[in-house]
DNA sequence: CGGAGGCTTGATAGACTTCAAGGGTCGTGG
DNA sequence: CCACGACCCTTGAAGTCTATCAAGCCTCCG
């Protein structure tokens, strides 16, 4: 199996040979939209998040990025990068020059081989995204982000005690969510009433994760089964 | 510069040698949700769509294949397929054995790296989809998606006299851009009556693409230039 | 010619947004 | 140490966009 962290392994060796450490502020850039970056960044602490700003002043989160993360291989394909990426935290981070990432792609399989597959599971995270932001209500949509960054700090070691930080504001769970920061707001107030977590202080708890992934969350219906769902008009149609 | 078709040129090869030519009918799955692809496909005729279905009915599309279009990469990372892909048009493809890519990709760094850049482009035209999903309304997304397909088609020489073929039903367009299928009959036809499009008989028109691109379409601002935009309050906040 | 799927339209309902105002928290400078 | 300002969170009221429900018609294919 081509598993999730093949190119994280492969990068190693490269952060050891040549990486060397770089800082972000708060609100400091890692890019600029229709900026060229020079460098690939392995976080190592602090968050950060990828975004488009449209001109009627309304902004979308494309990703968040938290320690461990690499940041980001997409610039190795755009002359410019398409979205610029701000750290929400200050940032500690190993920087790799593109060139040497660029030359080691070129020439290493095994590394060019942890890239696609990187790359691919990126891609299959982010359309489990897509479904979710096409056909979720609100309360799923936080629900499922929430729980994901939950994992992510957890499979990073980030957790004590079920906590883990939380550096967004309820704008930037907005942004990413495709909501208003108002209707964050109350929905979270709800989430909070049933005990689906807490959130205060920049911090995150969740008293019981299997309830909330399966309350507000995930299932998808096989295709063997479906004459076993119930059926909706309109929408419902299956194609097959 | 690491160019889009990269893999496409790589996969050529492969192809030539070893490919061999397989057909579906409308309806046909190519692969089912949870089944396991033994081979991936470069599409040399009609459509396919990549969807997750909801237990309570709902669906989403995520991904359109047209010809030219290879379906799909992410099987070689993923023991199972976490979507369908369903054949919307008969389909004529050329197959080419899971072992024989997962060996090359192992072993060939041209090879790897096209896999690479693919995926990576991909990942970037399926953010800028999420930007559209999470903050655009009903005219826009429909308008993107259409310029989409209808650029997607004449860059593989499909489109005749401003035309080419559209074998997607409402509901089709309704499960990508995460509308109900009403509401995409309703802002069609507003969008026929300003003349942006015809559509009819499985036939896509447009008379004047760049007013389409325009009108409904993607301006999002540098960063560099935040501040001549007008500011609205609420998720109008810049987070520099 | 019949039937199924797709398209269209109107009426109603619901989810979410926008607008607006007030209060809390935290860091900073006096 | 306190005061101030920036930012964030919260709540209510009103409005908009989009979904849902339901019915009728059209088109295509067998």
């Amino acid at each position: 199996m081509l598993t999730q962290d093949h190119s994280l392994q492969a990068m190693s060796g490269l952060i050891r040979e040549s990486g060397n450490e770089v800082r972000f502020k708060r609100h400091d850039y890692l890019v600029r939209r229709g900026g060229r970056a020079d460098s690939i960044f392995l976080l190592q602490d602090g968050w950060a998040a990828r975004y488009s700003r449209m001109a009627d002043g309304r902004q979308h989160i494309s990703h968040f990025y938290l320690p461990g993360d690499l940041c980001d291989l997409s610039w190795l394909v755009a002359a410019q990068a398409s979205q610029a990426v701000i750290a929400l935290t200050p940032v500690r981070a190993v920087a790799i020059t593109r060139d040497l990432v660029e030359q080691r792609l070129g020439s290493d399989p095994a590394f060019a081989q942890g890239v696609a597959v990187d790359a691919l599971w990126r891609l299959e995270a982010q359309t489990a995204w897509m479904v979710t932001l096409g056909r979720r209500p609100a309360a799923e949509r936080l629900a499922q982000l929430v729980c994901e960054l939950y994992l992510r700090s957890e499979q990073r070691g980030k957790t004590v005690d079920g906590e883990c930080a939380f550096p967004l504001s309820q704008q930037h769970l907005a942004d990413y969510t495709g909501m208003s920061a108002v209707h964050v707001c109350r929905t979270l107030r709800w989430m909070r009433g049933v005990e689906l977590l807490e959130l205060r202080r920049r911090r995150l708890r969740i008293p019981d994760l299997a309830l909330l992934a399966s309350t507000c969350g995930y299932p998808i219906v096989d295709d063997m089964k479906t004459e076993s769902a119930e059926p909706r008009t309109g929408s419902s149609r299956v194609y097959a």
